[in-house]
DNA sequence: CAGTGAGCGAGCTTCCGCTTGACTT
């Protein structure tokens, strides 16, 4: 037998971790790794024998072939195989299943683990060695099959059921039910108006005036009680009735976990969840953070000396307070250290303007939860007035000590931001007269709740202990892409609203002014096929959509973990009442269409519906006394929604699209389509813009437009070959193309584009063909 | 790109959690 060459091999889930362990080992260690799961359930017959105590098929993942190959062929080479994949549940299986394909025996295998990557911890761990925990490899293993068949069971019956296609899943399908949730209470909410009063005083401390702003502690419900309140104002009376200071402190937040992290970044980065991940990964695969998925808080040793070293080095020695943070979240597994530098001692890093803002933020972040309180003074003023008995308020904060404050504060996703105290009040006393400058009156209605951002949603999801680190962003990727939710950008609407202003003694001065309401970006909103899912599975699955079923299911999995349960009666007691319910759904529920009859048509007589049909929701009109009759069918807009659209609403869907006129002896035709109002003439399209409504535009609008559209595309045109007319030379952003059709041909740098004959653009064009053919059955692979 | 919706019915879709590439533009 020919001898080991390499004494131990040392398997870590992450290319970049084995890495850095290397260099912490010595020569006779080789660190490699497996880049995670290397093996998972087929998908034939849901990869799980069921009457075979839920006997588990797993093959090795394709993407996967050619590292356990390579994996192989090392541990052939080596003495001793250490196992070293993360400390939780997902790991130990790793493990196990690296010893299975990899053919290891017992007396080859050692199992070791840490939670942070620092010497220490690596060099104790190695001393620590243990064998692969059985339990936990079976809890692992039991999340895994009740995922797939919940999965694979509950897709089928929506494809059935609703649509082709769709998905259903214990994470993503309590995602999609919160974003519907919440839109519901967006729909339900009626907002209320308040008349809320602020007065500026005028303060004279003997060097210049300076102004002290206060708000009425009551808001009126009507115009007609701010005004009695405002006159009242012009006789009375204002005093200082009492002033309090009270120090208080802030401190710091923990430092990062993927979820805060992502959170943060958005707010204050404007980074969408990918965006946040892709670019930590970056960091963290240069060296320049610890690993960017993760849901624990903790900081090791060495971190926390480190930091205490940067924080007296730069700050001084009262800016620094050690501090050990506890996670909250409580599906936590915390094999990993929280998100921080790997060296406190860098500020900055190399790297594009987004690498370095995002390692700026967990540097502040992590920097400043090693860092003393802020101490803070908070003053409040009553003022009363003499002939009411409600009071003025002012609030101010006067920071003491700025503490951590100095590097980071945590931003909030608070979009109101109306009462918050800050600011520094001027010395007064008590029982002082003040004399106002003016008193405001500004009606204020209140808010619905808002819509979710990729980010929020997230929050809520780690709240609820649903879904990991690693699933969150791909989570909101695939209820986008299975066309459940849309990140979308609204415009607002206007609204009216009273301002009454008094000023000294004079006469209250009433004004209407508009603001927009509602306006909205990047949010997350259902699309009509998420409302159907959802009411659809919460019907007939209410226990699995339940918020609380990932938490149940997580218990009994600590239980599997720990040996008190048996994984496969926890799947047994799931699995059956489950499936029974499945069989029973498909033989005894309707087909769901969604459709709501609106009424009739008062000219036609005809009924007015809408429903979900393949392409989407539309509108329906039936003539209900004539069976031959076609019905005519309308799509609804992006905007509207099928359980809020009103007959009046539908049936303008079908006045478009309409004959506005002639030109050149041609129809000129209005519609909206998918890229906006557009009007149609001679079979070509000229897009209205927002200038022209599609419902009232004239001919001789039209035409203009027509017009301009025409003169752009002469000034792009290069040439148009006689051969065939569709084949044309433009001029575009990056050069001349060729436009083939309706295709879109690239013209390589060597060639002049002007000198180009039919003959080599047909070329051109049958290559470009060939090529995305080509590209097309590799992404299927 | 810009307006579809008939009917037949083969063959396909789908889960959650671990990890990165190897492709263009």
């Amino acid at each position: 037998m020919a001898k080991a060459k390499i004494k131990n091999l040392v398997i870590v889930e992450s290319p970049a971790k084995a890495k850095t362990i290397e260099k912490f080992l010595g020569k006779d260690f080789k660190v490699t790794s497996c880049n995670g799961h290397i093996r998972d359930l087929e998908k034939k017959n849901n990869g799980v024998d069921i009457e075979n105590n839920f006997s588990p098929f797993y093959k090795i993942s394709d993407e996967k072939k050619s590292v356990v190959k390579e994996l192989k062929k090392l541990s052939k080479d080596s003495e001793l195989v250490w196992l070293a994949s993360d400390e939780d549940r997902e790991g130990e299986a790793i493990s196990w299943h690296l010893k299975e394909a990899l053919e290891l025996k017992n007396d080859k295998v050692k199992r070791i683990i840490f939670n942070e990557i620092t010497k220490p911890a690596i060099l104790h761990a190695i001393e620590n060695p243990r064998s692969i925990d059985d339990n936990l490899v079976e809890a692992q293993q039991a999340r895994r099959i009740l995922d797939r068949l919940v999965g694979f069971e509950l897709s089928p019956l929506l494809w059935r059921k609703v649509k082709p296609s769709l998905s259903a899943g214990r994470v993503q399908s309590v995602a999609v039910r919160l974003i519907v949730e919440r839109e519901r209470e967006i729909d339900a909410f009626k907002p209320e108006a308040q008349y809320r009063v602020v007065a500026d005083f005028k303060i004279d401390n003997g060097n210049g005036s300076t102004t002290l702003t206060a708000e009425l502690s009551t808001k009126f419900k009507t115009k007609k009680e701010a005004l009695e309140f405002l006159e009242k104002c012009k006789d009375a009376d204002f005093s200082v009735e009492s002033l309090e200071k009270k120090p208080a402190k802030k401190s710091p937040a923990a430092p990062f976990t993927t979820s805060t992290l992502q959170q943060e970044a958005s707010r204050k980065l404007r980074f969408s969840v990918i965006k946040t991940m892709m670019v930590a990964q970056k960091l963290y695969e240069n060296g320049h953070i610890t690993y960017m998925r993760t849901d624990s808080v903790n900081l090791s040793d060495l971190a926390l000396q480190s930091s205490k070293d940067a924080i007296i080095k730069d700050y001084g020695e009262e800016y620094s307070h050690t501090r050990k943070y506890k996670t909250k979240s409580r599906s936590a597994q915390e094999a990993h250290e929280a998100i921080r530098p790997s060296y406190f001692d860098k500020e900055t890093v190399d790297g594009t303007a987004d690498e370095r803002a995002l390692y700026e933020l967990i540097w502040k972040r992590a920097i400043a939860s090693q860092m003393s309180d802020a101490k803070l003074e908070r003053t409040t003023v009553k003022i009363a007035l003499s002939n009411r008995d409600e009071k003025f308020v002012a609030k101010g904060e006067v920071i003491l000590f700025d503490g951590f404050l100095k590097v980071y504060l945590e931003s909030t996703d608070d979009e109101n931001g109306e009462n918050g105290a800050d600011g520094i009040i001027p010395p007064l006393r008590n029982g002082q007269k003040l004399d106002y400058k003016s008193i405001t009156a500004t009606q204020r209605y209140t808010r619905p709740p808002a819509r979710y951002t990729e980010a929020s949603l997230v929050k809520k999801l780690e709240e609820l202990g649903i879904g990991r680190p690693s699933t969150y962003a791909p989570t909101i990727s695939t209820v986008q892409k299975r066309g459940y939710v849309s990140k979308e950008e609204r415009p607002g609407k206007e609204r009216k609203y009273d301002v009454l202003t008094l000023v000294g003694k004079k006469e209250i001065n009433q004004e209407v002014k508009t603001e927009i309401t509602g306006a909205d970006k990047g949010k997350l909103y259902p699309l009509d096929i998420a409302m159907l899912v959802n009411d659809f599975l919460l019907e007939y699955f209410p226990d699995i959509f339940n918020y609380e079923f990932t938490a149940e299911i997580e218990k009994e999995l600590d239980d599997i973990a720990s040996g008190e349960l048996q994984w496969q009666n926890m799947l047994n007691s799931f699995y059956h009442p489950f499936h029974d319910k499945v069989e029973h759904t498909v033989e005894n529920s309707e087909r769901v269409s969604g459709e709501r009859i609106l009424g009739f048509d008062k000219k036609t007589g005809k009924q007015v519906s809408v429903r979900m049909a393949r392409f989407g929701p539309v509108a329906q009109l039936t003539d209900l006394n004539d069976e031959e009759a076609k019905p005519e069918y309308a799509g609804l807009r992006p905007t509207q929604k099928l359980e809020k659209i009103t007959i009046e609403e539908a049936l303008d869907l079908f006045k478009l699209p309409r004959t506005i006129g002639e030109f050149e002896g041609e129809e000129v035709v209005a519609a909206i389509g998918r890229f906006g109002p557009y009007v149609r003439h001679n079979n070509k399209f000229y897009s209205l813009g927002k200038e022209y409504d599609p419902y009232t535009v004239t001919v001789e609008e039209a035409i203009p437009v027509i017009e301009e559209k025409r003169k752009k595309d002469a000034e792009k045109t290069i040439k148009i070959f006689e051969e065939n007319e569709s084949y044309k030379i433009l001029k575009g952003r990056w050069g001349p193309y060729l436009k083939a059709g309706r295709m879109n041909v690239r013209i390589p740098k060597d060639m002049d584009a002007s000198k180009l004959t039919y003959e080599d653009c047909v070329k051109l064009a049958e290559e470009t063909v060939e090529k995305g053919k080509a590209k097309k059955a590799a992404s299927k692979k």
